[in-house]
DNA sequence: TGTACATCAGTGAACGCGCGTTCACTGATGTAC
DNA sequence: TGTACATCAGTGAACGCGCGTTCACTGATGTAC
């Protein structure tokens, strides 16, 4: 990479900017920090000098921001594309949260710069608000299946904090705070937050704890 | 605070290292981030110049876990005292998240900076692992009652996972994103994460959507 | 087919900044005699 | 009670660095005549 670049024909200016992007994409991997992403590193990686970043980007932010987009639009992609694979309302949210994690765990820097910037572009937004309309759509589905009951809105909000908390905490805990078996917290939260939201909002008051794992043992007795 | 400072008395030193972070807290909280923490500018806030800083900190991330771990002590004991507030082994881990929430929504900013930070010092890690056995250790207790099933450390992970979850999607993302009503949201996210565990823990075999939400309701029924 | 020119990719050098940190120091003050 | 001294809080100046960004430029190349 840090080998002189032959400079592009004219009309090809565009082929720089994907290799800026691939590069920076690499430095933000490997240094974990939208800090440790520099113009300067990310130009001499290219094989170019840090001027020229500046042809295909207004500046650092859109460069990173650029990045992390590339990933992030395969996201509703997959949930999408998984959602195909079932038509149950109910089983598709839980396939749908498992692809949300499964996502933010294979692009865990992308994943978080993007979810914790403070100021980002409407690009961004855009991308973040489309695939949260992916799960407020499942969430509704559900609700109209009469899986889930109560506001999609306010649902949707508490799938998506106990699949983004569960990345979040996988990506920056060290393993000393977690069990050994991530595979088991990930499957563990997909079906506390699904089956979860499905008891949750039938509970229009909360009954006594005994009463309430009582009722729970009985009628999970009808699943052995 | 630019006002120039009137040196201490001798063996007063200590005077300074509280303002200091008091000053470094102001500021972080200000600024939204560590990085618009800077020594000079803390300094300068203390009426003192940089170097004075270098006689009660080691270096700047001394400091800013500092600044974190004065707040975040506060956590594991207000935990403790609302656990005191009930003897019901399950209504203490609802209080005990609800605690939690609501601790990280009071100090967003100390509250990320600690738990999203790569590095962190010894204190650190011992605070936030203080924090997670009395977690953990609520959790057993409901295991032992009987009103939760499976691993405590499992179940653990993902009621962390949810309740950090909501605070860190609070804390980072617009309003846009998000219902209206927080509250509702906040109180939606304990109850999917509780009583989510509790029925999750005890589906050995995941049942057809349409037969769980049959018994769900019919066992619902009991509290109207 | 040859040539002048406009276009475009990329450069080299510099600006100005703020940062964390170090080092030798100053001067007030409590203490020992 | 007076004085010399060790201690300690805080200073002033500087080091060295890497950063994002700008600006006038160079030189290759496609295109129009």
């Amino acid at each position: 990479m840090t080998a002189k670049r032959v400079r592009a024909r004219r009309g090809d200016g565009a082929l720089l900017r994907d290799d800026l992007l691939r590069v920076a994409e690499e430095l933000l991997i490997a240094t974990g920090s939208e800090e440790g992403v520099t113009v300067r590193a990310v130009a001499q990686s290219a094989g170019v000098t840090a001027p020229s970043v500046y042809r295909h980007f207004a500046d650092k932010e859109a460069l990173v921001e650029a990045v992390c987009l590339r990933v992030w639009t395969e996201l509703t992609e997959r949930m999408c594309a998984t959602a195909e694979d079932s038509t149950d309302p109910f089983d598709r949210l839980s396939r749908a949260a498992r692809v949300y994690l499964g996502f933010a765990l294979e692009h865990p820097v992308q994943y978080r710069t993007l979810i914790t910037r403070r100021a980002t572009g409407p690009e961004a937004a855009a991308a973040i608000s489309e695939c949260l309309q992916h799960f407020v759509d499942t969430v509704s589905a559900c609700v109209d299946a009469g899986f889930l009951r109560g506001d999609p809105l306010v649902l949707t909000a508490s799938l998506w904090s106990a699949v983004h908390g569960c990345a979040s905490l996988l990506i920056a805990q060290p393993r000393s705070h977690w069990p050994a078996d991530t595979e088991a917290v990930i499957d563990q939260t997909v079906r506390m937050a699904v089956f979860g939201s499905a008891l949750s909002s039938r509970l229009a008051v909360t009954p006594a704890a005994e009463e309430l794992a009582a009722g729970l043992d009985e009628l999970t007795g009808r699943w052995p």
